[in-house]
DNA sequence: AGATTGTTTGAGCAATCACTCAAATGTGAG
DNA sequence: CTCACATTTGAGTGATTGCTCAAACAATCT
């Protein structure tokens, strides 16, 4: 029988994606993890392999926590474009909680990397992709719905709602008034929003 | 009389603004340094202070140079909203480019860095702002022109603007598709565009 | 040419980096 | 209790970090 660990692997996985999300892959070093982690250098390694597997660990928790927030919010929408709607709103009032002044952690993750950085890099871009897919699913959906035109473009309805988000986000990372952000989300919302009522004539 | 300098300043800020902009402040040591210009490190510290004195003085010269773009660009523009959808359109088209496949610096450098990094992440609030108030004035002008209705809100419409730019940048880093780059920037320059036919009513 | 002045050099500094491993520790089975 | 074994420990690995400084060098003076 497998004998109980005394480290909490949950706990620490936590800990090590939050100081990961904070301060980024680069300007976290193993010092800060061992902090975080109350665990020393050799059970780091024991547990995780090496501070890229543990920091894409913690990439792939964000991913599947961001990803299943979303279906969740979608799955108690009245409409879809609705629920879209919605999540942009919530994301506008996130400031000013426990993490409602980061930017997203895999646009970050992104920005501070190149295709020298390998799999980190690869990985933040599949997760940005598989954001976008699930949008687009969205936008799919809507269309057969028919709170879309027939001529709707899902991909593209995607990728504009993301590049929104990424925005926000980036705007919430700055910690300004929340007010603002509150107000540049509605915007956003709204957009979305109007689309149901864009007709079959409209270009999008 | 000075003495002519060995080194070209101009050379090698230029080659220090490239590659802190591709790698960024964290992942840029000074070995990389000493590659892109060309110094040993006796000579970088002698002509540029510290690590953080010349990534600020390339972060610097990207603000001007991009503000000045900005400038140039508005002020052979026909109106103005037209000059700032001709913006979002020239971002749009930088895909492939030299720089192309590159999010701004002043945003990566943002996400890069927390209120420990001092100096860095300050500048970069500060230019990040600065360009703002820049579409704001923009914004400004396009009111008094009767571009805009008069209940129109610059301070919101630089706001959603560089949120725009910003999210632009971010899906060039990605590097995907020209054309659906070219394709988001137009819808979003239309957006700008269409600002002028939404008549005194508008919530805007 | 020789002296003077300021620049470039690059070996090398202490500190830190990501990481390892032999020894100490704690747990469950016999 | 004793044994066997998995896990934790933390001092220590070589490499790399940002950075320094005495010495070599080059350009302009008299």
């Amino acid at each position: 029988m497998k004998r109980a660990q005394p480290y909490d692997r949950e706990k620490a996985l936590d800990a090590a994606q939050d100081l990961f999300w904070r301060k980024g892959y680069h300007a976290t070093s193993l010092k800060d993890l061992e902090a975080a982690l109350t665990m020393k250098p050799g059970s780091i390694y024991a547990a995780f392999k090496s501070k890229e597997a543990l920091f894409l660990a913690g990439l792939e928790r964000y991913f599947l926590t961001s990803r299943q927030s979303v279906r969740d919010q979608m799955a108690v929408a009245d409409t879809v474009l609705g629920g879209l709607a919605d999540h942009l709103r919530s994301h506008g009032a996130m400031a000013g909680g426990p993490s409602g002044n980061r930017a997203c952690m895999i646009v970050k993750t992104l920005l501070d990397t190149t295709a020298e950085d390998g799999a980190v890099s690869a990985w933040a871009h599949t997760y940005f992709e598989d954001m976008r897919s699930e949008f687009a699913g969205f936008f799919r959906k809507a269309r057969e719905n028919g709170e879309l035109p027939p001529g709707a473009d899902p991909d593209r309805l995607a990728r504009r709602y993301q590049a929104n988000i990424t925005a926000l986000r980036v705007e919430a990372h700055l910690g300004g008034d929340p007010a603002a952000l509150t107000d540049l989300a509605d915007s956003m919302a709204r957009e979305v929003e109007e689309l149901r009522n864009s007709g079959g004539t409209s270009r999008q």
